[in-house]
RNA sequence: GGUCCCUUCGUCUAAUGGUUAGGACAUCAGGUUUUCAUCCUGAAAAUAGGGGUUCGAUCCCCCUAGGGACUACCA
């Protein structure tokens, strides 16, 4: 890899027609780690040359997603920098140029034929056995353009306003190929690729054109995009040797795609939910029907573990180490190591990946958050008392709303009982035995788990009664449940008082 | 259909000519625990198929099969 030999500049071009999804987070993520490498800059472009397709509050969700995931560019729209402006809409005039450029080497022609024109060609080649016809060095010959039209023609049809598109002249039967940084080399013969708009009727250029000026103007160095763009590489290739930027054109590469879990085909964004998972990093709500879409932030997910998740979809440092953080994966990172091939997407190890990074969580930090949550304990417990309650159920958790359930019978004064596990191990014939072992423990001192667990050892073997009997009722009493943390870490906790209470209000409300 | 890309346990992947093909998630079985969870130990589980090249192929080449992407005046 030549990285040492050129600065490092990498962008993340969205375009702005809806919400992002993990997998143009993945790809977001993979610039930002490659940039923070090599100490390059990662820029944000916002790719809207497609006024159609805009969509309000896109560009916000973007750059917010980015926000909450770590991911901030270093130049970029409202951010600035030296090569902007950063929005192809704002760049507009820009392209002009490059076109005429095109057009007088005659790399490119203009090109009047109708929408209708274009559908009956493509109808009528289909209907003589050419499956997926395109605009080609075949097919321009019999259309109308300033290739098949006299120059004079086409001069008076642009002078009196007509509307007309530039397409790329592609040569014939030319080799064109490009070392990818992932796949290797990649070549394709020119015949296969068909002559591209590049330039609108109504005057933007196409994502092509655009692409590649903005690109070579902003001295990107690397694209590294999704594999979606493997097929158009070919003509942004040739693209940069008709401008004669070829020792200029960044170094190419191609993702591998993310994968639906199951069944066929890539994540997309109209997977929605409908897969029982989000495919959006932050919920977005449609502004025009005010459909809502889950989000992984909503979800209680920590952006560290869903960075960290779709850091190894697609890539692993070659270590047994799983669990990163954003500067450790900066580190490890290098796109040697990216995959080739699509990868399923796994909801079950995201949420893993959740356990480990709350984990890694000290008492404080999960004190902040969950509060945040629900700061109504906060009006009846100390925080000492909380971060007890914290450190007894944290290994429990997978997300912070975690902590809050296990924690519940130690969070508020009123026990819920479980009617199941009520029906099921509470036992009347042992409430006499429940009321004298509470007397028993009351006469402990020390209040320590220590001392509760002899205590309650000393007296089940001097009763003669089954551990499995009266510990399922001891706890129902104390928590509601059958299930939950060690029991005399759980006593300890609560205190003597309200071992007492709780057992007595057992006992006489079952 | 065409063009291009891809192919190791169910899933994510390691091993870039020589390994008992390794790890993680999930699964299953034991153990620890009062219980659930955690934790520990173990098990089952893969080189798509066929040809080459080579002393030797997961690894290099070819073919087949399968999967994917693209095939717009969308990106």
């Amino acid at each position: 890899m030549d990285t040492k030999e050129k600065l490092v500049r990498v962008r993340f071009a969205p375009s702005p027609t809806g919400p992002l999804h993990i997998g143009g987070v993945r790809t977001a993520l993979y610039n930002f780690l490659f940039a923070r490498k090599f100490n390059g800059k990662f820029i944000l472009r916002i790719e809207d040359t497609d006024q159609k397709r805009f969509v309000l509050g896109a560009e916000k969700y973007i750059i917010e997603s980015l926000r909450w995931c770590g991911l901030t560019p270093d130049e970029g729209p409202s951010i600035g920098g030296e090569y902007g402006p950063y929005r192809q809409s704002e760049r507009k005039s820009m392209y002009e140029s490059f076109v005429q450029q095109l057009l007088e080497s005659k790399h490119a022609y203009y090109a009047f034929d109708t929408p209708e024109e274009l559908e009956q060609m493509r109808n009528s080649m289909k209907a003589s056995g050419v499956p997926s016809p395109t605009y080609n060095s075949i097919t321009r010959s019999s259309m109308k353009n300033s290739l098949t039209l006299p120059a004079d023609e086409t001069k008076t049809r642009i002078a009196s306003g007509e509307k007309y598109v530039v397409r790329i002249k592609m040569p014939r039967n030319q080799e064109i190929k490009f070392e990818d940084e992932i796949r290797g080399w990649v070549s394709v013969n020119s015949s296969n690729v068909d002559d591209k708009v590049i330039f609108k009727s109504d005057g933007m250029p196409t994502y092509h054109l655009a692409n590649v000026v903005d690109d070579y103007s902003m001295k990107i160095s690397h694209v590294i995009r999704g594999e979606e763009w493997l097929p158009s590489a070919p003509l942004h290739i040739y693209l940069y040797e008709c401008f004669g930027w070829q020792d200029k054109a960044p170094i190419f590469a191609h993702l591998p795609l993310i994968l639906k879990p199951e069944g066929n085909g890539k994540l997309s964004k109209r997977d929605g939910d409908r897969l029982g998972f989000p495919v959006f990093p932050i919920e977005w709500i449609n502004s025009e029907n005010k459909d809502i879409f889950s989000g992984y932030r909503e979800q209680g997910f920590l952006k560290e573990a869903f960075v960290n998740m779709l850091a190894f979809l697609g890539w692993n440092p070659g270590t047994d180490q799983e669990v990163f953080d954003l500067l450790g994966l900066v580190n490890a990172f290098s796109l040697g190591r990216v995959g080739k091939s699509g990868a399923k997407y796994d909801f079950l190890k995201t949420k893993w990946f959740n356990q480990q990074h709350l984990r890694l969580k000290t008492n404080q930090e999960i004190f902040d958050n969950i509060i945040k949550i629900d700061d109504q304990i906060l009006s009846s417990y100390t925080k000492d008392y909380i971060l007890s309650v914290i450190d007894l159920v944290k290994e429990r958790a997978i997300f912070y709303k975690d902590i809050l359930i296990e924690g519940r019978p130690f969070l508020q004064d009123e026990v819920f009982f479980n009617e199941k596990a009520v029906s099921k191990k509470w036992d009347v014939e042992l409430v006499p035995v429940l009321a004298e072992l509470c007397k028993q423990l009351l006469t402990i001192d020390n209040f320590k788990k220590d001392q509760v667990e002899k205590k309650f050892h000393a007296f089940i073997t001097a009763q003669g009664v089954g551990l499995g009997k009266i510990m399922p009722m001891l706890r129902i009493a104390i928590t509601g449940n059958l299930s939950g943390p060690s029991m005399f870490d759980s006593l300890e906790l609560i205190g003597r008082e309200k071992m007492e209470q709780r057992i007595n209000y057992a006992i006489n409300n079952m």
